[in-house]
DNA sequence: CTTGCAACACTTTTT
DNA sequence: GTGTTGCAAG
C-alpha cells in the first residue's frame, strides 16, 4: 500500500477509537459508552474502507435504527468525505429491507405496488380479522393481538412455527395471526415487522439472491447494536462471511448499558451471542466520554455498577470534575416544577439557551404540570412525542384515498375512507361487505361490487355504496394524468374530506384543513431519489415515505427553547443541563418494571442513560406526594438515587426544618394527613386560598401561636411567607 | 348515522 | 384527572 494521507482520518481519535477504525477486516464488537463518539468512530470507519482499504462505497452496508441516526451518518460521512459515496446503503433496518423487497417483489411473493400497513393500520386490520372470526374483542384484546402477532413475527415465527401445545388460547391466537395474515395478502399490504421477517426469509430461502448480497456486500455496520432484534441479527448474520471469508464483515457498535428497549423485542444478549458466533471477534471498548463532567459520569458509573450481567465498562473523562449532581426533594409536582423552572429560569437569566436545558421524565404523563407552568410563565418549550405529521388522521384519510385509488382491493384503505366523510354508508352495509368479502374470499372492493350486482342491499345502500365506488373510479380517471400533488389536492377536495373538516368548527378542525393543504405542500416537495436501479412509481414512493417516516413530532418552526422529553426519546442527545425529575419508586423504577429483577435492571440503564445526557449540570427531583391519575400517593425517593455513591449527590432541600418532617412522613407513608401534627392547621402541600394572591400550595411553617408562618407558593404571585393571623388562608 | 353517557385504563417507541 | 372507546338511544 502507498502512504497516503489518512490525518484527517485519524486526527482527533484517541486510541480505541484509532483501534477500532484501522483494525484489519474481520468481525469486530465496539462497546461504545455513552459520549464516547460512537458514530464518530463508525463513519471514520467507512472512510477508512474506502480510502485506505480500497473498498468500493458499493459494497458497504451501514444500519441504523432511525432515520434520524441514518441521516446523521450519511451527512458525516459526506462531510468527511467532501461528496457522497454513491452506491453505499446507508439506513435504518426497515428501510434497507423495503428496498430489498422492492427490487425482488416476486421472489418475496409480494405484488409489485405492495404497501406498508403502520401501527394503526395493523391495529384496525387485526380488529377487521376480529369481527370476521366473530370473536369478542372483550375477550380478544385487539391491542394485545397485535402484540402477540409482533411479537412472533420479531422472533422469526410465521403461525405454523408457533407450538401452542394444547393450550386452547394460543391456539386462537395463531388462528388469528393466520387469518391476519391472509388478509394481508389479499390486500398487498405488509406491516413493519413483516419488512423484516419477509427481507430475512427472502435471503434465506432464496440461494441467488443470497450469494448475490454476500458478494456485494464486504461490510456491515451496524448502529446501537445492543436493540437489534432477533430477526434483524438473524439477518445479518446471514450476510456475514463465513469461515472462508464469504460474505461481510460485521462491524456492531453497542452499549449494553443503554439497552431500554427490551420491551419492544431487543435482544442485548445479541451481544454476547456475536461473540460467540465470531469467536474471532475484536472487541474495543470506548470508554473515554467527551460529554459530561467528572462528577456526572462517577455517578453513572456508580448507579449502574448496581447492574448484573454487563460487559463491564468504565466511563471516564480528562476533563473537569464540575459541580457536584443536585438533589431536591420537593414536596409536590408542583413544587418540583416551580424548583425546576426557578432553575431555569435563572440559567436563562444568565445568558444560556433555553435549547440547552432538558426536563426529562419516566412517563408523558409528567410532562402536565410542566407544560402548565412554562406557559403560565410565557417560557418558550417544546414538548418531545406526540403525533407526528404523517399519523394525524386527516392526514390519514387523505394518504388512504390514494392507496384505494391506486389500489381498490386495499381493504385497510377501503374500510378506512369508505365512511369518511359520512356518506350513508354504515355499519350493517358494511357487515353486509365483510360477510361477503370473507365468505368469498375477495377483497371488500369486490365484495361491494358483488352485492351491487346481485341486489343485495337495500335501495339506499346500494345508492350510497355504488356512489362510493363510483367516486374512487372517477377519481382514478381524473388524477391519471396528474402529477403526485395535484392528485393529492385533486382527491382531498373530490373526496370532500377538505370540506368535511372546513365545516367543523374549533382550533382543531382548522388545523386540520391546514394540514391537509400541507400534505399538497409536501407532496409537492417529495423528490424520490432513486438510488442504483430502484424504481418506484411516485405515489408508491410517497407512501412508502409517509409510512417509513413519519415526519416531526411537533415541528414548530425552530425556536429556542425547554426541551421536555421522556428519558426514552433522549437517548443519543445531550444538553448542559438536565433535569430528571420523578426520581419516585413506582414512577422511576415504574411499578410494572418493579417485579422482575430484568426489568429492573432496564430501568436501571434508562436511569443511566439520564444521567449520561448532562454536560454540565445534573440536578433530580423528587416529590414526597405527587397526585397522579386522581389519586394521591406518597412515594419513596426512587431506589436509583441511593444507588449513586453519595459523595457526588448534593442535597437541596426547601427547609431543613421541613425536610424532617417530610422525611417522618415518607416513612410513614400510609398515615393520614392529620397525622403531619402541626400548629398551622395547614398540612405541606395542601392547596389554599387567599383573598389577593389566588391559589396556592403550602410549602412550608414555621412557629406556633400567634407567630405562626407558612410559607405558600401562590399559581401567580410565586412564594411568599404569610403570618397565619392575618392572612386569612382558606384550605381547597 | 349521530349524539350522549358510562366504563375503562393509565409506561416506555421506532419503523 | 383525562382522554378514549363502547354501547344505547335519538
Amino acid at each position: 500500500m502507498s502512504r497516503m494521507d489518512v490525518s484527517h482520518i485519524l486526527d482527533g481519535l484517541n486510541n480505541a477509537q484509532r483501534e477500532a477504525v484501522t483494525a484489519a477486516p474481520g468481525p469486530m464488537l465496539v462497546l461504545a459508552g455513552a459520549g464516547s463518539g460512537k458514530t464518530r468512530v463508525l463513519v471514520h470507519r467507512m472512510a477508512w474502507m474506502i480510502e485506505v482499504e480500497g473498498v468500493s462505497p458499493f459494497s458497504l452496508m451501514a444500519v441504523t435504527f432511525t432515520n434520524k441516526a441514518s441521516k446523521e451518518m450519511r451527512g458525516r460521512v459526506e462531510q468527511l468525505q467532501g461528496s457522497s459515496p454513491h452506491g453505499m446503503w446507508v439506513g435504518t433496518f426497515h428501510g434497507i429491507a423495503h428496498r430489498l423487497l422492492r427490487a425482488h417483489w416476486k421472489e418475496a411473493d409480494l405484488p409489485q405496488q405492495f404497501q406498508i400497513l403502520d401501527s394503526d393500520d395493523q391495529y384496525r386490520m387485526i380488529r377487521r380479522v376480529l369481527k370476521g372470526l366473530e370473536l369478542d374483542e372483550a375477550r380478544w384484546v385487539p391491542r394485545q393481538i397485535q402484540g402477540f402477532i409482533n411479537a412472533r413475527k420479531d422472533e422469526g415465527q410465521r403461525p405454523q412455527h408457533v407450538d401452542a401445545g394444547s393450550d386452547p388460547i394460543r391456539q386462537q391466537l395463531v388462528s388469528i395471526y393466520a387469518a391476519y395474515e391472509a388478509a394481508c395478502k389479499r390486500a398487498g399490504v405488509i406491516d413493519f415487522a413483516e419488512l423484516l421477517l419477509r427481507s430475512l426469509e427472502l435471503v434465506r430461502d432464496n440461494d441467488e439472491l443470497r450469494n448475490h448480497y454476500r458478494n456485494r456486500f464486504q461490510h456491515i455496520l451496524v448502529d446501537e447494536f445492543q436493540d437489534t432484534n432477533t430477526i434483524q441479527y438473524a439477518w445479518i448474520r446471514l450476510l456475514s462471511a463465513d469461515k472462508h471469508g464469504r460474505g461481510a464483515q460485521l462491524f456492531v457498535v453497542g452499549d449494553d448499558d443503554q439497552a431500554i428497549y427490551g420491551w419492544r423485542g431487543a435482544k442485548v444478549e445479541n451481544i454476547l451471542t456475536f461473540q460467540h458466533d465470531f469467536p474471532n471477534s475484536l472487541v474495543v471498548r470506548l470508554e473515554q466520554n467527551y460529554r459530561s463532567t467528572g462528577n456526572i459520569l462517577n455517578a453513572a458509573n456508580g448507579l449502574i455498577a448496581h447492574n448484573e450481567d454487563r460487559m463491564g465498562k468504565s466511563l471516564w473523562t480528562d476533563g473537569v470534575d464540575g459541580n457536584l449532581i443536585q438533589l431536591y426533594a420537593a414536596f409536590n409536582e408542583h413544587d418540583e416544577a416551580r424548583y425546576i423552572i426557578d432553575r431555569i429560569t435563572e440559567h436563562v437569566s444568565n445568558g444560556n439557551p433555553r435549547a440547552d436545558i432538558a426536563i426529562l421524565y419516566r412517563s408523558n404523563v409528567q410532562s402536565r404540570v410542566f407544560e402548565e407552568k412554562l406557559m403560565q410563565q410565557g417560557i418558550p418549550y417544546r414538548v418531545y412525542g406526540g403525533l407526528r405529521f404523517f399519523e394525524r388522521a386527516e392526514i390519514r384519510d387523505a394518504l388512504n384515498y390514494l392507496r384505494l385509488v391506486n389500489n381498490r382491493n386495499d381493504d385497510p384503505s377501503f374500510e378506512r375512507v369508505v365512511n369518511q366523510p359520512t356518506r350513508g354508508i354504515g355499519n350493517k352495509t358494511l357487515d353486509a361487505v365483510r360477510n361477503t368479502a370473507r365468505l368469498a374470499d375477495i377483497s371488500m372492493w369486490q365484495a361491494s361490487l358483488q352485492l351491487i350486482e346481485n341486489g343485495d342491499l337495500t335501495a339506499r345502500a346500494q345508492n350510497a355504496l355504488e356512489g362510493f365506488l363510483k367516486l374512487i373510479i372517477q377519481l382514478n380517471e381524473d388524477t391519471k394524468p396528474l402529477e403526485l400533488f395535484e392528485q393529492t389536492e385533486h382527491i382531498i377536495h373530490a373526496s370532500g374530506l377538505i370540506d368535511h373538516y372546513a365545516k367543523e368548527k374549533g382550533e382543531k378542525a382548522e388545523a386540520r384543513v391546514e394540514n391537509l393543504q400541507e400534505l399538497v405542500s409536501a407532496a409537492k416537495g417529495f423528490e424520490f431519489e432513486p438510488e442504483d436501479g430502484e424504481e418506484m412509481e411516485p405515489l408508491t414512493a410517497f407512501l412508502t415515505h409517509a409510512a417509513l417516516e413519519a415526519g416531526e413530532g411537533q415541528a414548530d418552526a425552530w425556536e429556542d427553547c425547554i426541551q421536555l422529553m421522556t428519558l426514552h426519546s433522549a437517548k443519543g442527545l445531550e444538553f448542559p443541563l438536565v433535569f430528571m425529575c420523578g426520581m419516585e419508586e413506582g414512577l422511576f423504577p415504574h411499578q410494572r418494571s418493579a417485579e422482575e429483577e430484568g426489568r429492573l435492571q432496564e430501568e436501571r440503564r434508562l436511569c443511566y442513560v439520564g444521567i449520561t445526557r448532562a454536560r454540565e449540570q445534573l440536578v433530580l427531583s423528587y416529590a414526597e406526594h405527587r397526585r397522579l391519575y386522581g389519586k394521591e400517593i406518597y412515594p419513596m425517593p426512587s431506589s436509583f438515587i441511593s444507588q449513586i455513591p453519595a459523595q457526588y449527590i448534593d442535597e437541596i432541600r426547601p427547609k431543613a426544618q421541613a425536610s424532617s418532617y417530610s422525611n417522618n412522613y415518607r416513612t410513614a407513608s400510609n398515615v393520614t394527613k392529620s397525622a403531619l401534627g402541626n400548629e398551622t392547621g395547614f398540612s405541606l402541600g395542601q392547596r389554599v386560598l387567599h383573598q389577593k394572591f389566588g391559589e396556592g400550595i403550602v410549602l412550608n411553617y414555621e412557629g406556633q401561636g400567634k407567630s405562626a408562618r407558612v410559607e405558600v407558593n401562590f399559581d401567580q404571585a410565586g412564594s411568599k411567607w404569610l403570618v397565619l393571623n392575618y392572612a386569612n388562608l382558606q384550605p381547597i
